[in-house]
DNA sequence: ACGAGGGGGGTTTTT
DNA sequence: CCCCCCTCGT
């Protein structure tokens, strides 16, 4: 058992500890994982079935990178370990069970773009205020509400969260919550929460099925258990009640997803409800160098809550953390790639050897430019899943359709894909019937002749039940991917896109044969052989549809993985890298806007960027902007609090000193854009779009401080009701006098254009973008 | 029924 | 800036 010997005293008592409840808390750059896989092949080594052991985690990355690990240390005993996401694990589960709940088998698992379509559109059909019942509040008030175990019927009956609805002015949201889950089971259709409330459902009802799991899983490990949630807390206790050889993983410190219902009170929970816990610290850190280390322990010490431990280190000093403040947001990311071509050429590192993380998947796009500039190579994370594109959602809808006949939201979404003459119209008349007979959309189509339509309508419908029938038919004959190629050809998609010759077009042409080739590996690749278990992977069309659903796209693989990373801090727990990026630390964007209302969304913030810091592991470059782009139109950053709280000893200041009552504008004005609306002077014509290149545009002025003084001059109104007369005269820093010659729009948005003299020279033009004037 | 074009409104984070 | 919705002209 030479493995163990890699370990230090605390990690391997946490590994031997296999028996009973165990606690490990585990702080950054610890040796979490290893602990785990070599705990898992430790239990594996002293006999423990690996069928047996159940390991839950939080990303499809994670437990595949495990799952790698192990492999390397026990063999291949390893692919019989029940390992993966809580999502994806009960998913097998539920497929198994499904009927029990009077769900099929090869139900449809809907995304968050399925569930918000069908919220959206049961608002509408309800007739409620669209402004008022927005589909994403509605959304998370389900959400919430399933997190917590607490089914519609239950919502009906709890005081709290109807009070709470009818304060926001939103009372109805328990009969849309009822709507809801009538018509996901009419579609055979779970939602992501669903994965987790169903699964509690099934344990809770079903004694046989509780049973069986219990006895079946004898050892349990769940990886960042501070990111669970009420519900899933509740499962797991259900599994490990028998056994109890429960080990949980987790740092209360890195806990950054209370806002989708993860809660420390799961830690705090685990310490009552077993009595004889074990538990253990990981307080030393192998990742990062000394000065990062000091940093991190010095952020995270402004928190209330936390638990007491001390993270220490011995590793060297390294380098002080470089702190930057840029004009603007371009600056900023243009300092950034030039640091990484820097660091690349002084310190032969490689592109994969950096990460930029952010805040908000918005703040990519400056800084892939500024990438591409310099020909570093990069990818995104946190984009769009390969899965969610239009083309592929599209074609997906077909193959959805085709396995669950039921399924809506895939209905609705080619019922008119390509365009076969079912409008809007017949459309929602589909769905009143369904409505009146508590039926599917589907059922309804297949009794066509029974509703009021045009004949040509009815006709169409009847056609299109047809074929999907035809397709349904050869699910039984034909592989998947026959299937789906069929599919392609039959209804015109793949011509369609095989016609279309721009360069988008060529690329969703090679993004469907992608897909295509996907089906091919995973329903053709022949099956390892596992031993008889009924939870073994399947690999039918099915199977494949319930699999792609969960992944995102951290999952997918890059053939040149020699690239820096660019993605969310969210997106970036649990990776390390040499260099580090964290950038935007600006107040209202980091910590945002919308977590600022109390502590605990202040001590969250707090917690993400101390999880930002500590994915370095040499060197780490913190900035900041003094002027960003928001709605298209400049405002004026204030540095972050968290800077103020890394401490001086541990950071390389690069110009100036960033501070919150810095209001320095060393202006660059070329670093912006073009104003997407021109007014030239000479010709007395207002452009949009692009102008002619003889007029040449100024950019915004240099800061919102600025534009509110120049706004002021111009004698506005401050707040709500902006009113600049055409030819009042205003100034600007940089320039002598401007005059006000064009207006559009009114109030908050009011655009204004305004020319600047400098030098006698009369050509430039400034142009306020929806100019909000802060009070 | 359906595509084009204008207006209005909106940005956290994700399985 | 980008996306969605509404309108309007086929």
């Amino acid at each position: 058992m030479g493995f163990l010997d890699e370990l230090n005293d605390v990690q391997r008592a946490a590994v031997e500890q296999i028996d009973g409840p165990v606690m490990i808390i585990a702080g950054p750059g610890s040796g979490k994982t290893r602990v785990l896989t070599y705990r898992i092949a430790h239990l594996i080594q002293q006999g423990i079935d690996p069928f047996r052991i159940l390991a839950l985690t939080f990303t499809n990355k994670a437990s595949a990178e495990m799952r790698e690990r192990i492999t390397a240390i026990v063999g291949n005993e390893a692919r019989n370990l029940y390992m993966g996401t809580f999502h994806s694990v009960f998913a097998k589960i539920l497929r198994m069970e499904a009927q029990k709940l009077g769900f099929p088998n090869n139900f449809t698992i809907y995304d968050t773009t399925d569930a918000k379509s069908l919220i959206k559109s049961i608002i509408k059909e309800e007739g409620l205020n669209d402004k008022l019942y927005k589909p994403n509040i509605v959304y998370n008030r389900i959400s919430d509400a399933k997190n917590n175990l607490i089914t519609a019927k239950a919502y009906n009956k709890n005081i709290d969260r109807i009070a709470e609805d009818e304060c926001s002015g939103r009372p109805k949201i328990k009969d849309l919550y009822a709507k809801y889950v009538r018509r996901c089971y009419l579609a055979g259709a779970m939602d992501f929460d669903d994965l987790i409330l169903k699964m509690y459902e099934l344990l809770a009802r079903f004694p046989e099925v509780l049973y069986k799991y219990q006895h079946r899983f004898s050892h349990l490990m769940i990886d960042e258990f501070q990111d669970t949630n009420f519900a899933q807390y509740a499962i797991v206790k259900k599994f490990a009640a028998v056994h109890e050889n429960i080990c949980v993983v987790g740092d209360d410190a890195q806990s950054i997803y209370a806002f989708r219902g993860a809660t420390i009170k799961n830690i705090l929970d685990f310490e009552t409800d077993y009595a004889d816990l074990k538990v253990f610290k990981l307080e030393q850190n192998y990742r990062s160098v000394k000065y990062i280390v000091n940093a991190a322990n010095n952020v995270i010490s402004h928190n209330q809550d936390q638990f007491k431990k001390t993270i220490w280190t011995e590793n060297i000093d390294g380098q002080k953390i470089k702190v930057v403040k840029a004009p603007s947001e371009r600056d900023e990311a243009r300092l950034v790639a030039n640091s990484i071509f820097e660091q690349k050429v002084r310190e032969y590192k490689k592109n994969e050897d950096f990460a930029i993380l952010y805040r908000t998947n918005a703040q990519s796009r400056a800084l892939e430019e500024s990438l591409r500039k310099l020909n570093i190579p990069y990818r995104i994370y946190g984009g769009l899943s390969f899965y969610q594109r239009k083309e592929i959602k599209d074609f997906i809808a077909y193959l959805r359709l085709t396995t669950n006949t039921n399924d809506e939201e895939a209905l609705k979404r080619i019922i008119n894909y390509p365009t076969r003459g079912i409008g809007n119209t017949t459309v929602e008349k589909l769905i009143v019937a369904a409505n009146q007979n508590d039926c599917s959309i589907w059922q309804i189509m297949e009794n066509i002749h029974l509703v009021k339509l045009a004949s040509r309508t009815q006709n169409i419908i009847k056609n299109f039940v047809l074929m999907i029938n035809s397709f349904k038919a050869q699910l039984a004959d034909k592989s998947a991917y026959d299937l789906a190629t069929f599919i392609g050809k039959h209804t015109g998609i793949v011509g369609e896109l095989f016609k279309d010759k721009t360069i988008e077009g060529i690329s969703r042409y090679e993004n469907l044969q992608e897909l295509l080739n996907g089906i091919k590996e995973f329903t053709e690749a022949p099956q390892p052989e596992y031993e008889e278990d009924e939870l073994a992977p399947e690999n039918n069309l099915s199977a494949y549809l319930q699999q792609i659903s969960l992944l995102t796209d951290l999952d997918e693989k890059d053939d040149d993985p020699d690239k820096v990373k660019l993605m969310t801090i969210h997106a970036a727990k649990g990776l390390e890298f040499p260099s580090v990026f964290v950038v935007g630390l600006e107040e209202n964007l980091f910590p945002s806007a919308m977590s600022m209302n109390t502590r605990e969304d202040i001590e969250e913030e707090r917690r993400l960027f101390y999880v930002a810091i500590t994915r370095a592991k040499e060197n780490l470059m913190i900035t900041s902007a003094n002027m960003r782009y928001k709605f298209g139109s400049l405002i004026y950053c204030q540095d972050s609090r968290f800077l103020d709280e890394i401490g001086d000893e541990n950071i390389e200041y690069i110009g100036k000193k960033p501070s919150v009552n810095n209001t320095d504008s060393d202006f660059d004005f070329d670093t912006f854009d073009e104003p997407t609306v021109t007014y030239d002077v000479s010709s007395k014509k207002t452009y949009k779009k692009s102008p002619p290149p003889s007029v040449k545009p100024l950019s915004p002025p240099a800061n919102l401080k600025r534009m509110k003084e120049v706004a002021n001059s111009a004698g506005i109104n401050k707040a709500t009701n902006l009113n600049i007369n055409i030819g009042a005269t205003v100034e600007h820093q940089k320039f002598e006098k401007g005059k006000v010659l064009h207006l559009e729009g009114q109030g908050n948005n009011q655009i204004a254009t305004i020319m600047f003299e400098k030098h006698g020279q009369k050509k430039i033009i400034l142009k306020f973008a929806k100019l909000q004037v802060i009070s």
